[in-house]
DNA sequence: GTCTATAGGCAGATAGAC
DNA sequence: GTCTATCTGCCTATAGAC
């Protein structure tokens, strides 16, 4: 009865989703973030994924076919944290939980930026469809935080308190990132820490 | 005496600053802010300035040459901005000045985004001495942002507040541009209006 | 100082054998 | 499904005449 074991959806079917499709986007993830979308070639992509180069096109027919497949995995991903933080009973524990998401990367953070953030800043500099996918990992934070925010009965400052508190967060990784120094993820995740409190 | 006349110092030196440079600087600001640096290229920044290709590099030895030149421009004119603010007696309303210089914007923001801060995100993932250049003008803003906090009496916080005024500008111009709406530079900016009345 | 032509190299994408 | 070899085109940079 092995088809009833409890064995994750991505490794339930391997046909559909192979190990080698899985470390391209693995890889692609990293270098279109370390280093960006532009400057990161397939080749080098490849390589790091341990794929023959040829044998990419397999799996993804352009170079932005993997950029929107990066986009879906970011969405899956983000999308099992916060049903993880969804177990928490109280509202302010999930803001709390975001806050401390960002303070704890925030070496990360200074090294290479964003990777919601600098992915969307550079693809919608790109054609086609890619602009308009880049910015959905966004819209979905959005969301979810204004549940939060409602559902500490500030029903009407809800959309105001979620963009605010992105905002934030987002203005102080672009610092941290331009001066190479946590500093600014450090003062402002502390103001907002007191801010979620105080609600 | 033609060389008394009110001619500006630019004109005043064509041999060092001549016409074509100037023209070469510009096209490169506009078209690496609306493209990107590593999708601009020399051949696309030549045609817009109406300067042959082979003769760019009269004036700029490469790429990056350029665009250590840009960010050089950059400076420039910010300090010309804040050398006009800095005549404003209250310092209140130099920094009510800078938020409404980026409300102002809020249009141009949402096609393209910050041009200080794109530059900054994707010129930090090149080699060379442009990292380190291109955060130059956030230094600057974020020392002049300081000195109007200290001369309103808030010498302790000054660091902090002007880090959080650009910090919020910043994130609110991401998300501005992300979803192409101006909408979150509005609020934010409404906010820090109200802030600054009641400091 | 100016401009044409082109070198040189690299990156995205494909062909086609296995 | 996998992989090697390669095509094609573009982009930075240079050569060299004027």
């Amino acid at each position: 009865m092995s088809w009833l074991t409890n064995i994750s959806p991505l490794e339930a079917m391997p046909a559909k989703t192979p190990d080698k499709r899985r470390r391209l986007v693995n890889a692609a993830t990293k270098l279109f973030y370390q280093q960006g979308f532009s400057r990161t070639t397939l080749a080098h992509i490849a390589t790091v994924a341990d794929v023959p180069l040829g044998n990419v096109y397999y799996y993804f027919k352009s170079k932005e076919a993997l950029g929107l497949a990066l986009v879906e995995q970011r969405l899956a991903d983000d999308r099992a944290r916060r049903a993880r933080w969804d177990r928490l009973p109280d509202p302010k524990d999930r803001l709390v939980a975001f806050v401390q998401m960002t303070l704890d990367n925030r070496r990360r953070l200074a090294r290479s930026g964003c990777p919601i953030g600098s992915l969307c800043t550079e693809l919608h500099k790109e054609d086609g469809p890619l602009p308009a996918q880049a910015s959905r990992p966004f819209a979905e934070w959005l969301s979810w935080l204004e549940q939060q925010f409602r559902a500490l009965g500030h029903g009407g400052e809800a959309p105001g308190n979620a963009a605010h508190m992105l905002a934030v967060l987002q203005g102080a990784t672009v610092l941290t990132h331009s001066f190479g120094t946590p500093k600014y993820i450090e003062n402002e995740a502390r103001q907002l820490m007191d801010w979620i409190g105080g609600l």
